[in-house]
DNA sequence: ATGATTTAATTTGAAACTCAAAAAAAATAT
DNA sequence: ATATTTTTTTTGAGTTTCAAATTAAATCAT
């Protein structure tokens, strides 16, 4: 049972160091060495070690400093920065319609970003990992250069995924189970393959590019056609043990309750879900009228008290689902992603007012819950932001290899 | 921003080290350098001279070997184990009715014990730390030695507690919100405390003793009065930003359910806790009939048509709410900690069955569900696991300055 | 018995790492 | 020009870890 992170036998000791600045420099986005060292405790004689390593590998660069910076004495500090070139990241979120990818540089700035719509949402394995190579290919042709430049690819999925084997237990996505779905995919890209919950992604891109750069402890909930959340705990995505933690969506609220797409009963996306609101306000008024959630919303800012109560409903049900939320991880901070919240009967101070109801009491403040609308490519954002930070860490530790 | 566990900057280097080799041998309880040296990936040479630095300090003592070890080649190993004498620990779990006292060598193993009945439950700071010093004294007395000779003391209580400030927001043993209890109490006694939610503490023993040794991600969940939660994720007790995370008992799983001790409604507890049971199986029969679970559960065994389905909500209830954990957290165990539990409404195949409907589907293993019953002393216990480890935290790290 | 063999623990010496202090670099202030 | 200030780099000392060699302590084989 070796334990990362205490000692480290062997080879090179530099690996965390390493990783721990080049972490403060992307999370900086341009910092100099006497402000690193600051920032990690580590002395600016290693610093400048690590650095000139850093740069000697082509993993930051130096910015030429401002011509007149502002009435400072002494030696002007050099800012240094993720070089962006040192890596291309391509993410994807497969979702039933759509392939959405987007491919960044290194420093996370999009180059392209491509959409290819799906004929079929459900497909045997072979051909779900053609249409990601195609996907892929389509966007790099776009950006003008190939799919051999890529160093690392994200994908996310909705389903029931085991991120560190590659293993998918369900997706919506395949027609097979249990797919060890990274080996098959690694197979067809000339690259490394980083395969995750959708959730979860979108929790890394809040990490490292979005709310959460500041807070170590956060939570992340999506709402689409499903409800997703991702847990971040000490700056890592919590996973569980088998893989498939953090199945807010499927968490009980109700013990005879609605039927959930899942097969279960009384799931919380079974009352706030899209699917689960057109269902029931179809079936309620006996007719299709509402097709998409806007039309139902519509509806209850026209007065229709039907489709009012249905948004009530929903409402109070992800209150409650968030309080309990809060009750078990008393996050720092709570983050609601994705276009629907925009809707306000997912967010609002009636929300928050009902929340507050449900969650223990105690004399300190709440968590703050904020909205963050990444727009369309939020999940394929998520993904590559996924490979970004793994192939960071691959980098570092061949860097480290490369060392000893 | 200076982060933990990466570099460490300036004086001693080595406490991590000491520190893992310390949890290696204490969870081990006797084992041979060779053995530490596999379980830990440090080299031989450093375990020698950690252990050497161990010995010298005296936390730790070599076993004479056994006389024949059974046909074994080769220069013989010689074991190592935590010295007991190193230190002497308290843990005090105050409950409403009475301070329940531990006290225990640095292996952990009792030294002495005591009840200290309480005539009001509630009292203000003063008159709670007293009653501490004296539950303490009266221990210590029975042990054969003085309150000055311990080196810690764990208090455990119920409510919202920020253990890392030592801070009670709100707990039913005291008069007042909002204390920074730890300050109080360290002025009464002469050597350290660290205070927590009682729960948490039972998770702590469990880590440190019991059912969690072998388990880096697990939940310890206790049913008493009320109903507990506390979650060890990495080998850590999982406490939230505010510290007051990990109320699984006022999880909500009704929307405008039964009424809770806290005020709120549809908490788990107001479905599962003690009083929740009695009080409804009073106001449904009409009577005071049942005062203890016991009654109540041998009427539903006499076939009581009433009491059984009391008693059969309750199970689904915690059914449901143990679903909704293994989906949030994916532990790979979970443990029913306490006496409560050999009723079987509450552990049973049927629970296990219910759960496991509840559960999203993957094709993995379930957690597995585990009963452990301490007996009465459980709860004093983990006090003193926690202050077993924290002063095992400090002595390191006053070795690490000395070595400075 | 006695030497060979095996396994555990310790010692030794080299390599790596971090840091404090000193030095160098590069600007502004006077 | 020279002094001052601030950042960065260099230098050298002190730790720490590890691989390899050595020592220790047992059993096995003859």
């Amino acid at each position: 049972m070796a334990r990362s992170g205490r000692l480290s036998p062997g080879g090179d000791q530099r690996e965390s160091g390493r990783q721990q600045i080049l972490d403060v420099i992307r999370a900086a986005e341009s910092i100099a060495r006497i402000d690193i060292a600051k920032a990690t405790g580590v002395s600016p004689a290693t610093v400048t070690a690590i650095t000139a390593e850093l740069l000697a590998a082509g993993l930051i660069e130096e910015i030429a400093p401002e011509v007149a910076p502002g009435a400072r004495r002494g030696r002007p500090r050099v800012a240094l920065r993720i070089r962006g070139g040192a890596h291309r990241i391509a993410g994807l979120k497969v979702s039933h319609h759509v392939i959405s990818t987007v491919i960044t540089d290194f420093v996370g700035q999009e180059l392209a970003s491509h959409e290819m719509p799906l004929v079929q949402g459900t497909m045997p394995v072979p051909e779900l990992c053609a249409q990601i190579r195609r996907a892929l290919e389509l966007t790099c042709t776009q950006g003008g250069f190939s799919i051999e430049d890529l160093s690392g690819v994200g994908i996310g999925m909705a389903g029931m995924i085991d991120a560190e084997r590659g293993f998918i237990y369900w997706s919506s996505s395949l027609e097979e189970r249990n797919v060890a779905f990274s080996a098959a995919i690694t197979a067809e890209l000339p690259c490394p393959v980083f395969l995750d919950n959708d959730a979860n992604l979108v929790a890394k891109a809040e990490h490292l590019f979005g709310e959460g750069r500041t807070c170590d402890n956060f939570i992340v909930i999506t709402i689409e056609h499903g409800v997703g959340m991702g847990i971040v705990i000490d700056r890592q995505i919590y996973r569980g043990t088998r893989g498939c933690g953090a199945e807010f969506g499927h968490t009980k609220v109700h013990l005879e309750g609605a039927l959930c797409q899942c097969g279960q009963r009384g799931c919380l996306e079974a009352y706030v879900g899209d699917y689960a609101l057109l269902r029931e306000a179809n079936i309620s008024s006996g007719s299709d009228r509402h097709r998409t959630i806007a039309s139902l919303f519509q509806s209850a800012e026209n007065g229709d008290a039907m489709a009012k109560s249905i948004l009530d409903r929903a409402r109070r049900m992800f209150a409650m689902g968030l309080a309990n939320v809060v009750n078990i991880f008393d996050p720092s901070k709570i983050i609601l992603a994705g276009a629907r919240l925009s809707f306000d009967y997912l967010y609002s101070d009636k929300l928050i007012e009902e929340m507050r109801q449900w969650v223990v009491q105690v004399d300190a403040p709440l968590p703050e819950v904020i909205v963050h609308d990444w727009g369309d490519l939020m999940w394929a954002k998520g993904a590559a932001a996924y490979a970004l930070e793994e192939v960071t860490a691959r980098t570092v530790r061949e860097l480290a290899n490369a060392a000893a």
